[in-house]
DNA sequence: ATCGAAGCTTTTGCATTCAAAAATGTAAAA
DNA sequence: TTTTACATTTTTGAATGCAAAAGCTTCGAT
């Protein structure tokens, strides 16, 4: 197995949830199940650490990495700005055929709204966040935006999501939609900057919390 | 040697030049030269090369990644959209204590500018415009900005930075000043960007090209 | 002379091994 | 009974060793 597919599996492992926040992650044990030795699987996570997704305590071993509330807000404002930026460089360089694409994934999304289809609707939302990304046409963005929304993810936030809200953020989706359509570049960053604030405001409102104690404190001795 | 020292370490190495963009890192060397192993070298390697400054090309060892033109319009594009969003949050986090910090290094900015002494200048640019990230106050974004940033750096573009450039980049300094003064975080992330924009053209207009073959062709093959 | 193939060398990637640090368990003392 | 000191076990972090792959060199054929 490359390196790369072994960073990979551990990371869908870790968004999986599979190993919660915060949880020791059993070298041994992943060691068998992966069919790999210590060698590669610590290649691969002291890259998950870099990216934030796995913390490394000095002779302590790893663990999952564990977002605070403050974490959590600081990876919304900067997916903000990535996005920001990903939907004015869009409206410069998307294509006809993108933009089609793209209304296509949001009438699917719309639908998965009426028929009050939560999960679904989820994922026809992030698969629009991200075209805009791509249409954005810089790999450097992508990859910053692709690395801060999967710690995002992990955190596996659970929000109420109150109809007046949904109903909220499927009109934000529709002038996301408009704006691109009009390629009005600033106007699409306003908006996307205020979607992911009301969402970020609805995150922590729900009480994020993953850090209950001083479990890791020991790192910051 | 701590891990994140090794990487510190080979990271230096690659900022310093010392090993140029393109060329092949020798690990055996670089073994001697710590004082450790391959193993830890090369668990160090493989977290640059997911920072960017390293690429690894499989069975055929790693290389100091080589920027393209793209790559670094790219990588200005971002640092932009990075500095925009610092500016901002910044304007609404800020203390008096970091603006007086921040006027007194403009201030002596300035006067390497007038001493005609571009290295110190450069050195002042650079703390003002990190000392805005810091202000932001997001470890998230400072973190990615820090990594942009060297990406870039790592490049040693040559920018023949003419008299009239020069005193157009100190008068958007003092307009950059101005705003964090004000705490106009629009106004600022405006002005950054152009700032940015500036920089970026004047670099890639200077005739940047890190990659003048298609040595590192096999990688995309 | 140039191109290509075969064998050798070097380097890579990973498994294994080893020493040191932390965690755990046990027993003795307060 | 609780606590502390000590010994044992486990786990971590790094060095070494080994098989496989890429790179080089040399030699022969065209």
């Amino acid at each position: 197995m490359l390196h790369e597919d072994v960073v990979g599996r551990i990371r869908a492992i870790l968004l999986d949830g599979e190993i919660p926040p915060g949880a020791r992650i059993p070298e041994r044990e992943l060691c068998e199940r992966l069919q790999i030795s210590r060698t590669p699987l610590r290649e691969a996570l002291k890259v998950l650490a870099a990216e934030g997704l796995v913390q490394l305590l000095p002779h302590r071993g790893s663990r999952a990495a564990k977002l605070t509330d403050k974490d959590m807000r600081d990876l919304f404002e900067v997916c903000q700005g990535l996005e920001a930026l990903a939907g004015e460089l869009a409206c410069e360089r998307i294509t006809d055929a993108e933009i089609d694409a793209i209304a296509a994934a949001h009438g699917d999304m719309v639908r998965h709204y009426r028929d009050g289809d939560l999960i679904q609707y989820y994922r026809g939302n992030r698969a629009i966040h991200e075209a805009i990304v791509t249409a954005a046409g810089n790999p450097v963005l992508a990859g910053l935006y692709t690395s801060v929304t999967a710690r995002i993810r992990r955190a596996r936030y659970v929000t109420p999501m109150t109809p007046e809200r949904w109903a909220v953020a499927v009109k934000e989706h529709d002038a996301i939609l408009n704006a691109l359509q009009r390629r009005d570049g600033v106007g699409l960053a306003h908006i996307l900057r205020a979607h992911l604030r009301h969402k970020r405001e609805e995150v922590l409102q729900a009480g994020f919390a993953e850090t209950e104690g001083s479990e890791l404190a020991p790192r910051f001795a």
